[in-house]
DNA sequence: ATTGCTGCAAAACCTTTGCAAATGT
DNA sequence: ACATTTGCAAAGGTTTTGCAGCAAT
């Protein structure tokens, strides 16, 4: 009885996302995020590149376990470990975003190059991107006022989407 | 036998954060919030009221395992799910804030009653309150243009403390 | 040949749960 | 007495780690 409200939200389709993302343009960057590391081009992360180009058009966000479940009914051979050592990796390249859920439970997202945060239902656990945010002026004076040196910030918005809206949240 | 370590604002090594809290409100808010759900005043309650006021004035953040080792070794008696239990109903309650670090994991605050986001320090993990924000209209606008209903939002702030800037993170 | 990624299984971690006993009202 | 909370220990779920073997360069 762990994650209550994650249920329907497992579906193939998300329909309360943008698949805004250019995919080639997505490959190339997981293929580089993967290359900046290490050279290999190996079957395993082929396979990730694959999938992952797919989930940023579709703008699905996923567990490391989803990941790790389609590959491996999919293509076959893939050890959990693999998973969540490219995760991280591609977290740390920018290539994936991570987002906190209402619940404290997190997911994950392909997130396209530019600025942006997420919006997040609270029922069905979709996301969406948005542009809205505070001036970078803004966060450099609240820095300023605390003596921090700001980096990085993140912006998460939760509600309601408007299927979960329409059926009650059921 | 209760141990009267209150006299100073400062903890020992959380330099970094504000003690804006007045303690009575705060007492009086971590009761309340006990006390909506059921009535006995038990020990354990009584030992959490009074390490969380010592937490709020000094404005530590801190992780469940903390505050179950400091009660463990003040107080004696206390057990991990209890700690547990009680965290969860004070974030429920929006006595705690749970505040996500830069690696994804997280601890927990106590928070003043008014409205605020946290800018969290990468490498000594500190944390300090902000009140900047976009406007509720603003997040209105984000909700409408995706067809959501907003309802909460989170804005995490991420760079370097001035202590760490100092000491060049060390 | 060298390098280092990969899969597996075990270990480590963190959190929740079941239940008898203790506690507050 | 009664209703709840508590502590303990066990279970649950997730993530990390160690290592031998393998694949890519």
């Amino acid at each position: 009885m762990k994650n209550e409200s994650r249920s329907h939200c497992r579906s193939p389709r998300q329909v309360c996302a943008e698949g805004d993302n250019d995919s080639l343009d997505t490959v190339r960057r997981i293929e580089n995020a993967f290359f900046d590391l290490s050279r290999p081009n190996t079957a395993p992360r082929r396979m990730l590149v694959e999938k992952l180009a797919e989930l940023a058009r579709s703008g699905e966000a996923f567990s490391t376990d989803d990941l790790w479940q389609d590959l491996r009914a999919a293509n076959g051979r893939i050890g959990r470990a693999t998973v969540y050592r490219s995760i991280e990796q591609l977290v740390e390249s920018k290539v994936l975003d991570r987002v906190e859920l209402s619940d404290g439970s997190h997911k994950y997202r392909v997130c396209g190059g530019s600025h942006h945060h997420h919006l997040v239902c609270t029922l069905c656990n979709c996301v969406v991107d948005f542009r809205e945010c505070l001036s970078a002026q803004k966060f450099e004076e609240i820095g300023r006022q605390h003596g921090f040196t700001v980096n990085d910030h993140k912006l998460t918005v939760y509600g309601t989407c408007s299927r979960c809206l329409k059926s009650g949240g059921k």
